[in-house]
DNA sequence: GTCGAAATTTGGAATTATTCTAATTCGGAA
DNA sequence: TTCCGAATTAGAATAATTCCAAATTTCGAC
């Protein structure tokens, strides 16, 4: 896995012209950039709405273009929440996704020492989990 | 948890006028119905389709409020991946889902003995969850 | 550097699942 | 039977996402 650093103000133009294999465009660059600046959780629109403050040109069609390739490439993790729409998390490392019913915002959860989850499932022998997503719900204890 | 057996033709008119607090109506015992007459993960569209053949009149929307106020009232599971449509569940016992990526179906997976998911997060003392979903994704071993 | 092919970006249209709306119907209580 | 709130209905509206076709950019070969 990849480790990106996650800071303030990524400079698009520090990144390589390739990432895991994945071309580097002006336009990928500044999405993923978007994504690593902030450890939130922004919907497609939201990255389209700051990635335009520093790229006016940028359209949403290929913010969701970028979108998909980041994800595809594991360089960008999305999350999805019930119906809502997805949102993108710049934390690559193991770990899941809890929603405050109150703000609605959503934090990263890790798992306690070492668990693997695929380890506690009943699998028939031999599948192969390609992809995982826990999603949870709920309100801090006050 | 209430029960409700799984069967091959369930007939509506065997459910009470009231379950879990949720007043049954022709439609939504009907809905009820065709989501315990198989055990698979039918969206919206799939119920709708199946409810038609006993009551003709039946609308689509009719058939979200109904799955909306079962799901509500903890007598069917909504099941979400990624993002295609929800689907819905007739099994309320504890699991999670594993969608096949060759066939697209869905198949329920159950946790190895007393596995309990939230206590093996690291979650801020007392957060209260109130939902919780596991999807898995990849293939069967051969 | 120039050329052509391939990939990417773009704006707008199209799609699709779901929700909303307003009118009608139903069902139970009085 | 009558009344009232809840449920149902058809169709319109919404919203996230995808599709499309044209324009632009990039890359490698020359």
């Amino acid at each position: 896995m990849i480790s990106l650093e996650q800071q303030k103000n990524p400079n698009p133009e520090d990144f390589p012209s390739e990432l895991e294999g994945l071309r580097m465009t002006k336009q990928r660059r500044e999405v993923l950039a978007v994504i690593l600046a902030e450890r939130d959780h922004p919907t497609a629109n939201d990255v389209f709405t700051r990635a335009q403050e520093r790229m006016p040109t940028i359209s949403l069609a290929t913010v969701y273009n970028c979108l998909e390739a980041l994800v595809s490439h594991s360089l960008v993790r999305q999350v999805n929440f019930e119906r809502e729409s997805s949102r993108y998390c710049p934390n690559l490392s193991d770990h899941c996704h809890f929603q405050d019913e109150k703000s609605g915002k959503i934090h990263d959860v890790v798992f306690k020492g070492g668990v693997k989850l695929e380890d506690l499932l009943e699998l028939p022998q031999g599948t192969k989990i390609s992809h995982l997503e826990i999603s949870l719900k709920g309100r801090f204890g006050k």
